[in-house]
DNA sequence: GTGTCATAAGAACAAAAGTTTTACAGGTGA
DNA sequence: TCACCTGTAAAACTTTTGTTCTTATGACAC
């Protein structure tokens, strides 16, 4: 979605008019619709523009379908249906950590999934997520049953609040990420918490937490 | 969105099929998809059944607009549209409640926004969010800077979270809602942390909550 | 200059999709 | 029985909307 060094501005106006369209309406736009917003003399030269955009996959058209356009993400999903995100598995202190890696295929397994806000997959791409249990991450103030949404990621920057893999201790954590040398600070989210430290070699980093969700 | 009693087998179907279908799709259904689906044999007794639902509420017909159907909830809001909680105020231990009335008219007044699952305003209605502010609801496991997703409500059953203000106190918190007797029991969801106890008289139900949302 | 390519324009065409018109069957109450 | 209402049906009509055809312009290479 994030428009590309040097795409013409029509185009990117276009692209940017759609998405408010869908947003403001519930549905997507009109070729003529986009003529109208975006000034252009022509449907022609819409069409032209979107047959340019689904090419570089910013979006996807229905053929003969009013209003068939679909906004895809980064990487390429489709963004206007209702965001649907997996619960891949459990995560708790001690555990191990569910296989996130597509070994068993996805038609042989049933996944739960949970709704979250469309903001999200528009901004991060692809997610999972993980349901808290137990109180393992109380001092992260998660509570059991709680999800949180991960984005997959090997690396993290300072800071960041991380799923955390503990190799001796064979324990996963969400923890805030702080290297600090040739060790990691892993803090809690809890500030009345203390803080664990342990070297680099001994912390692998699975995803980040982009959002906690937890419903009554 | 919850059929009345007696809603006519067929008009039910057709409600249900046009959820589905948007969710599916990302778009609305046509005429013609209905009809399809729902195996009815003329474009002419999906307009009908439409133009019913319409009236009782139950969809809005944009009139001449390809796919222009659009799903209301039960307090005649729309539904297709992304999900957007207005985040009506800030709530913190000891500091009075926001206004949920609209005292100043809702034009004078510029509100942040926080996107939300779309199944939430689907289950629930009309929402509003509070976002927390300082470590005052941390006995809860909610964090400074979360949202909270409010329910406007009176009373509330037994167990569930929900706003309290507490008169004397004038003190607003987030707790587990026990009725016994002429007493309210205040809990924690952190279950390291006592609860509270007082009179009936002194606590008023604002709101329940049903999600907390939590971002990085 | 000449050819090519990306972009834009106007007009017309064809398919999709909303709307209307007319008809009919079953039930209800005067 | 008759008017009346709800629900169903078939076909036709109109508007909306996706698509195509032809032409034009500026940039660039040869």
């Amino acid at each position: 979605m994030t428009p590309n060094r040097k795409m013409p501005p029509r185009r990117k106006r276009i692209l940017e008019f759609i998405q408010t369209f869908i947003e403001d309406n519930g549905l997507p736009p009109t070729v003529r619709d986009i003529q109208k917003a975006c000034e252009i003399s022509s449907t022609s030269v819409v069409d032209y523009n979107l047959r340019l955009l689904d090419r570089d996959g910013y979006l996807n058209r229905r053929p003969d379908v009013a209003r068939g356009i679909e906004l895809l993400d980064d990487s390429g999903q489709p963004l206007n249906s209702v965001p649907k995100v997996q619960i891949v598995g459990r995560i708790a202190a001690g555990a191990p950590l569910p296989a996130f890696s597509t070994e068993g295929n996805a038609a042989s397994q049933e996944f739960d999934t949970i709704e979250v806000a469309p903001e999200l997959p528009r901004k991060f791409g692809k997610l999972y997520g993980l349901e808290v249990q137990g109180l393992s991450m109380i001092d992260a103030l998660i509570d059991d049953g709680d999800v949180v949404i991960i984005q997959p990621a090997q690396q993290a920057e300072n800071g960041e609040m991380v799923v955390a893999w503990l190799k001796e201790e064979e324990e996963a954590t969400l923890k805030k990420f702080y290297p600090e040398g040739s060790q990691v600070r892993l803090q809690p989210a809890n500030s009345q918490m203390e803080p664990i430290y342990c070297s680099t070699d001994n912390v692998e980093i699975r995803g980040k937490v982009v959002s906690v969700i937890r419903k009554f």
